[in-house]
DNA sequence: CTGAAAGCGCTTACAG
DNA sequence: CTGAAAGCGCTTACAG
């Protein structure tokens, strides 16, 4: 680590920054007539206000932001609170937010919580005083923490993919069963009658409904349930190794894996091919959310894409919505759509198609 | 998109937020006092505080950060502006700005550019409305550009990664000549002679700097450089596979191949594969990053890993270092580490090691 | 230990 | 069209 301090520049102290004031001492007027002038007010003469701008522009006058806030109690601006920005899915799905609150001028606070309540808690505390209008909440396990906080606050609060947002918060969801079920019947109908499961362990809500899916497809053939069918990862790669390995050493394995996120699939496809196995040969395999690498897998990966960027767009436009109009309730559920790449093909012994 | 107002609660106006003055009444003592013994002066009298505090905290008294900067003129805040958050290396560099701002009450802006000078530009405008206290840039074209702004808002800023980072900016960047020639330096060591490069496209300085790590390690030797070596890429995996066809195509094709980054590697890696080839059997591979993926990848790449998170820290702490003492000049330059994993082995028939 | 006063930089009725 | 005044919610010398 290696600091230079070396030229002499940017020294000293900075001149202090021009205020509406001292551009109203230039221009001759008052700074109530700046203020207007600056904010476009109709009501100020054309050529004052071409003077006062020019002025404004020469001293590189800017706007104070919070001595604005102050007055008109609004800031313009929204707190984002994610688990940890460093998962993709988060990634995008701030990107979505950004795009749209660039739009309409807000500016966006970004906090991780890294999954711990108390912090997530103490990053809500920190937006409410910096009186953000608004906060967005993504995959947090305490969604219904924030109903009091809600209500104590006074602003509006939008739950993304959360656990359990029940009650009276908003929210923008992915309808995980739906999806899964989708998934889950295109592998039936491929032939494949011994599908596994390789879920999460941690009791997530989305792992209830991904696995509620897969049974709900199947209920609705004459296949019948089987719970060693069912490993359990952990929504890592590892995860996914061991629950193709626990599979893979059955007396009758399956012909197809469906995983709980790609990232499990990932683990499966390395575990399966580790063990000589070709996929969709051997073994058909499928994730979920479409991450960014999962047309790059080996072989190609089937998944759900979840419309992340969309989701995250949704959740500042109920926002912004629910600023110019509050309503009690806005509960927002997208469908997942069904990528078919080549990690899944019919089962090599064809099995007679159910029914 | 099903939209529900359904539930009553949560109607009408919100209650007026109690202030310090409402405090005060309620304690019978000035707000002055108030304040301070909000904030845990020492100057209140214990008993005094105690019962504020308590009052405080029946009312739900939150204190206003923007009032509070607007006498202080300090927010307590930073902008980070970035290319895109969708990126894996910016968020995790994002997130390492985030932990250390975290520890030290700091809140982050967050704002994306979509790598638009013009919305650069904005966006930069915006945060000096917002009035705060530094700003840290990522992977951004324009550095140059911020040295006007630099001495107008009179904030420190630090570039991360950026293109040309002249002048009396700060700056927080990984020695990509260094890392690539480490690199490089243990594939000759492996005994390849015909190593290749596939760059990107775009003159990236990254790029031309990564290209001299490599010309620097082949110059070592008596391993003369070879134009028909150099391939072009556009750091996506499209970009790899290209490269690599070209380079498969040579007469005598390359033993080894060292691309711009992580993603090109995967696509030369899908290339080769496609074209019967064994890696690291037939031909090595190797990226740079370390993304998380790359442990991952079939096999498992060898690449440089660049301190990512770690970068971002150190990007946020060379800010609060700035804050407590202006410096004229902070220039952190990091080493990458070299990670070797299965993608890379000795040459087929081996040359004899050089020299 | 506590209070009264000034002021941070704006916006916005209210009067003209 | 423009100005004087009040006020947003705090902090902090200054006096006691």
């Amino acid at each position: 680590m290696n600091i230079d301090r070396s030229s002499p520049e940017n020294t000293g102290v900075t001149p202090k920054r021009a205020s509406i004031k001292d551009v109203a001492r230039l221009a001759n007027v008052s700074h109530s007539t700046v203020s207007r002038a600056l904010r476009g007010s109709p009501l100020v003469k054309r050529r004052t206000a071409e003077l006062i701008q020019r002025i404004a522009d020469e001293r590189g006058y800017c706007v104070s932001a919070v001595a604005r806030s102050l007055v008109t109690s609004k800031t313009n601006t929204i707190g984002v609170v994610v688990t940890t920005i460093s998962d993709p899915f988060v990634a995008e799905v701030v990107a979505g937010i950004e795009d749209v609150a660039n739009e309409r001028e807000y500016s966006v606070f970004l906090a991780n919580s890294n999954a711990d309540p108390d912090r997530e808690m103490r990053v809500v505390r920190q937006f409410e005083e910096r009186r953000v209008d608004g906060i967005v909440v993504t995959s947090s396990r305490v969604g219904a923490l924030y109903m009091p906080m809600l209500t104590r606050m006074g602003v509006p609060i939008v739950l993304l993919n959360n656990q359990h947002p029940t009650g009276f918060a908003h929210s923008v969801m992915i309808d995980n069963l739906d999806a899964s079920r989708q998934l889950v019947r295109y592998l039936i109908e491929l032939g494949h009658r011994r599908i596994a499961y390789i879920g999460d362990r941690f009791g997530r809500q989305s792992d209830t409904e991904r696995f509620g899916g897969y049974r709900a497809a199947l209920d609705e053939t004459d296949i019948s349930f089987q719970p060693d069918l069912v490993a359990h990862g952990n929504g890592k790669p590892e995860g996914g190794e061991d629950g193709m390995r626990a599979l893979l050493a059955l007396g009758e394995p399956p012909t197809a894996v469906f995983c709980y996120n790609d990232m499990t699939a990932l683990g499966a496809l390395r575990t399966a091919r580790g063990m000589g196995l070709s996929v969709p040969g051997d073994v058909s395999l499928a994730g979920f959310d479409d991450i960014q690498l999962a047309g790059y897998f080996d072989p190609p990966l089937t998944t759900v894409r979840q419309p992340t960027r969309q989701m995250g767009r949704l959740a500042m436009e109920t926002l912004l919505a629910l600023f110019a109009d509050p309503a009690p309730e806005h509960n927002i559920r997208l469908r997942g759509e069904l990528i078919v790449r080549q990690s899944t093909a019919p089962p090599k012994v064809a099995h007679l198609t159910a029914r």
